[in-house]
DNA sequence: CAATATTAAATTGTATACAATATTAAATAT
DNA sequence: ATATTTAATATTGTATACAATTTAATATTG
């Protein structure tokens, strides 16, 4: 089998949702196709194409003849996303719960050493990040949503520079360690309604701590 | 202020789009590029565009070099969807119904009347799918969740064209006009709970329904 | 004949060029 | 000087042309 070919416009969207996860494009900066073009040594199509897959992610928005910009997001956008990502993220566990093997439990506790580990290091850059969807992901990892989990998934994703600012910022959320060892306590037990209420007031709660934060630097500007 | 002005990607879009909902093209045909430019007398860039968004809608997949196809819904993503409908329409609800005035009411039962009638006329086309929707977002215009919002016209979309041809086969849900008034009678007296719950149900058995016909045409092909 | 390699055709991906629209700067009028 | 037109510039939208890739057809080999 050959080399898997990624397309101009599939790395372009990579550079450019990375510029914007990280905050080199800040919410509300217009993303002119030429310049970006010229700077990812492509032509302005593969721009126009990624802008517009970058656009169903959320990252974006394109108006018509006005061009492309990094998706601003409200306190109230905010908490609505988090407020989705809990609803969907406990239907996904939901499902995955009693699906969960012995090993699939095993495993999500080795992720949760290795988040506790980097933690502990004083790791505030990516990989506390990584490891903390990993986690959430292996325990939706048998929901057999795959819809529900593409969803989950992009809102991850949007809400992914949030809660990269809040760990830069703050530190990240400091009640996460222990609710983790928690929530696996109830897929253990298999306490679906347990670990399902638990799980949304975990997203909720961190969402609480992230916009208080955001408030902070709305008044600050 | 000047007229708005749609580019071709959006017309384009919207010509695909309706191609699919109505049937015309079926899931799981290709889409040609060049064929659909040609029949819509734009370039191929355009079409691209359009079958992108179309792809963020659901409605087409778009795999690199090998072109897009109209989405085929197995029975199982069918299932999915119409859970994450049940899911997201009752969040909704939930939020709305406490803002819901009098006027609202009462423009939601003037939108059922017309219902009713469209479906004593024997009216099996566009019409009674048109009212229900306009019934269901006026339960949700005062929920103030935008995105939820969006997503469920996202879903809605997606599912347009099996409840179309449920419709078509079957003559549509028997039951659901008296499910409209109950529903409106609980959102009337603003009991929440009672009206969510009745919601999910009146969603998940339409997805039964309209599975049992499904399951019927695979067989029978 | 089946299986594989090779070529030809079809189709998608992207660069370039130009057209349409929006934004900014300059000019004119009040 | 301020407001309103008009012209110039910047930016986006789309057609055309060509490159890359996949698919189909043909040839080759065991």
């Amino acid at each position: 089998m050959g080399i898997e070919h990624k397309t101009r416009t599939q790395l372009v969207a990579e550079a450019i949702r990375e510029k914007i996860l990280s905050g080199e494009i800040k919410a509300g900066d217009p993303l002119r196709q030429a310049a970006l073009a010229e700077e990812l040594n492509v032509s302005r199509i593969p721009v126009r194409e990624a802008l517009l897959q970058l656009e169903a992610e959320g990252l974006v928005n394109f108006e018509a003849h006005k061009g492309a910009t990094a998706t601003m997001l409200s306190a109230d956008q905010i908490d609505e996303i988090f407020d989705l990502r809990a609803l969907l993220e406990a239907e996904l566990l939901r499902h995955s719960i009693v699906n969960l093997t012995p090993r699939d439990l095993l495993e999500a506790e080795a992720i949760l050493y290795d988040l506790e580990e980097a933690t502990a290091a004083g790791d505030t850059q990516l990989a506390t990040g990584k490891l903390n969807a990993e986690f959430h992901v292996k325990l939706y990892s048998k929901a057999n949503r795959p819809q529900t989990a593409e969803l989950v998934a992009m809102y991850g994703k949007n809400s992914e520079r949030y809660v990269r600012m809040h760990i830069l910022l703050a530190g990240g959320i400091k009640t996460a360690p222990e609710e983790h060892r928690t929530l696996l306590e109830f897929c253990k037990t298999k306490d679906v309604n347990a670990a399902c209420d638990f799980l949304k007031k975990h997203i909720t709660g961190a969402k609480d701590d992230i916009k208080q934060l955001l408030v902070k630097m709305e008044q600050s500007q």
